[in-house]
DNA sequence: CAGGATCCAAGATGATACTG
DNA sequence: CAGTATCATCTTGGATCCTG
């Protein structure tokens, strides 16, 4: 691979990190924070669908893994950034999300023949 | 964003294309893919950890996706190789891979912090 | 080898309500 | 605003067994 590391084994720290971050809400709320340091109502409402629930639980674990910043401003306004870590992964999270864009047209039409069989 | 499509809308076909491919196993098995086509057993072997029963639901999604193309050799000879868009993603997902492995040692700084504190 | 069927534990997730 | 606590539920994922 790379060098040290293999997420293809389970064993490897590195597999913990990549679980974390191609999971859903944990991708869309990187790619979110791409564009702009969010608030927390405000990614809530970026990331369409998000419960406040989740999204708390998410942005702790994108904290502990060191990928998000948490900025207290007091008087009830915290801001999540990301940290240089963060911002890389979150680039290349939203190349995944182009590309997913890129291929739309093949994918509906594969899942229309799907349908249809 | 890029046009038509908007992952950050629950609504948009695209979110549930970047769901799937976001997701733990669809990711590692695409990239395995990206190496070489494999064979059920071999993919199994690739993707370390996975059970069976994973294996052959992941697969059958990205079927349906049109992202993995399957072909039945016969003599009980299955192969599971991407499509030209399966192609196109599992080279982004990669490239997430990649970003991991180039921020690990941050990661692993981070937590480790954390885990102190 | 390929992979579907069944059973079941554990965790993810959402809605709602509540706190500072 | 920024969360946390609780509850009910749905899904995930593994183990095991079975078929062709």
């Amino acid at each position: 691979m790379t060098g040290a590391f293999d997420a293809f084994s389970p064993l490897c720290p590195s597999r913990s990190v990549v679980d974390d971050v191609t999971d859903r809400w944990p991708a869309l709320v990187l790619i979110a924070l791409l564009e702009k340091p969010h608030r927390f109502a405000e990614a809530a409402r970026t990331v369409g669908g998000i419960s406040d629930r989740m999204l708390s639980r998410t942005l702790t674990t994108l904290v502990a893994d060191g990928l998000v910043v948490r900025t207290d401003h007091g008087e009830q306004h915290v801001e999540y950034e990301l940290s240089a870590s963060g911002h890389h992964i979150a680039t290349a999270l939203k190349g995944v999300v182009t590309a997913v864009y890129d291929v739309m047209p093949e994918i509906l039409q594969a899942k229309a023949i799907a349908a249809s069989a």
